[in-house]
DNA sequence: GACAAAACGGAGCGGCGCTCCGGATACTAA
DNA sequence: TTAGTATCCGGAGCGCCGCTCCGTTTTGTC
């Protein structure tokens, strides 16, 4: 399965000792730094904390994005393949979906800025934008699906529109009790919800 | 009521007839090129276009919040005014806010990338967001109020919350088929209504 | 140990925000 | 009209950033 992915994941087969190494520690660094300073961190501040020059991290990671991708993948991987179990164990798949968005919602405000790096229109972030589509689009329409066969939720919702929408409301500050993203999400999936009364 | 306003309004009484010049000639300019290529464009481009130097813009909007809040101006005074005037011709409390709302989306989502500005953690905006919020904050609680006293809508809705909700939902490159950001939005607020059958 | 391929590092270029100051310009008073 | 001055203008210049180019170093192989 991952023997040989495409977009920078761990592509250490046959390459030289020393840059294998550098890429550990350019991820480490960056790790680091977007925690910090979020994923709009100057690229000559990841390179210093690395102890690495600049040009060795885009020879590994031609894009930002693809920096910001391998950083945060696995987490993005426990998201995608947390939909199915949800789906199993939950009370019924609007529950299940709720606990998703949840799952999904956490992840996103617990980084600096990655929300707003996923809706920027800069193209620096294209194929971040579209990893994130690639692997959780499906999950979501499929955890969607699941409640409208339920009948928890009325049909017409699209996911990349659900997706997206999730992704715009958890842009900003943090820490701002004024506003706090989870609440108008709720918002959102009570009024997806089907009227129980027709 | 508007001898003397404080954030940059128009401050020309008592200024040198060609700063007085300046000034139109610039805003006109800023119009013309956040049309084009949004609110974030190089001032460099706006002086340019304007046939002006840096430092003439800088003087006369210090900060690039000032120059965005001075372009719009006159149309965010248009979204404050409306509300109370809908409050009084829609057929209830909860329609006036629900065309109020459409009101407010139509102006972000026909500005290139005002709305990401709005909810930029950059600091570069802030005077924007102060603007914003000075004068529609008021508006949106009270239509809120009057659709809760109603009965239209439940209690317990933060108007802060509502409009960066909002706000940020208008974020994204325009004219994408698969995104509407007023559908979205019409969820939330159909999540907003009480329900009718309790 | 020698050799070539692979990888490295930082100087350098263009673009941008913002400031600084010598020079030009518009008002005022005589 | 003219002289004088407060006001305003313009763009060179500084620092920061993204990204690339190329001389140098490291690694693996024979």
């Amino acid at each position: 399965m991952a023997t040989e992915s495409p977009a920078g994941a761990s592509p250490a087969r046959g390459k030289r000792a020393d840059a294998q190494r550098n890429r550990q520690t350019v991820l480490a660094a960056a790790a680091d730094v977007f925690a910090t300073s979020g994923v709009d961190a100057p690229i000559r501040q990841i390179a210093a904390r690395a102890g690495v020059g600049m040009a060795t991290i885009y020879r590994h990671f031609p894009t930002r994005a693809d920096l910001v991708t391998a950083v945060y993948r696995h987490q993005i991987e426990a998201c995608a393949e947390a939909g199915p179990n949800l789906l199993a164990s939950a009370d019924s798949p609007f529950e299940a979906l709720r606990q998703w968005v949840d799952l999904f919602v956490d992840f996103l405000v617990t980084k600096h800025g990655l929300a707003d790096a996923l809706q920027s229109d800069s193209d620096r972030f294209a194929a971040l934008h579209a990893y994130f589509l690639d692997r959780l689009l499906p999950v979501c329409a499929h955890l969607l699906d699941a409640a409208v066969e339920a009948g928890d939720i009325r049909p017409g919702m699209q996911p990349y529109e659900l997706m997206r929408g999730i992704g715009n409301l958890c842009i900003g500050r943090d820490n701002d009790p004024r506003y706090d993203p989870r609440r108008l999400i709720a918002l959102l999936l009570q009024g997806l919800q089907r009227p129980h009364a027709s």
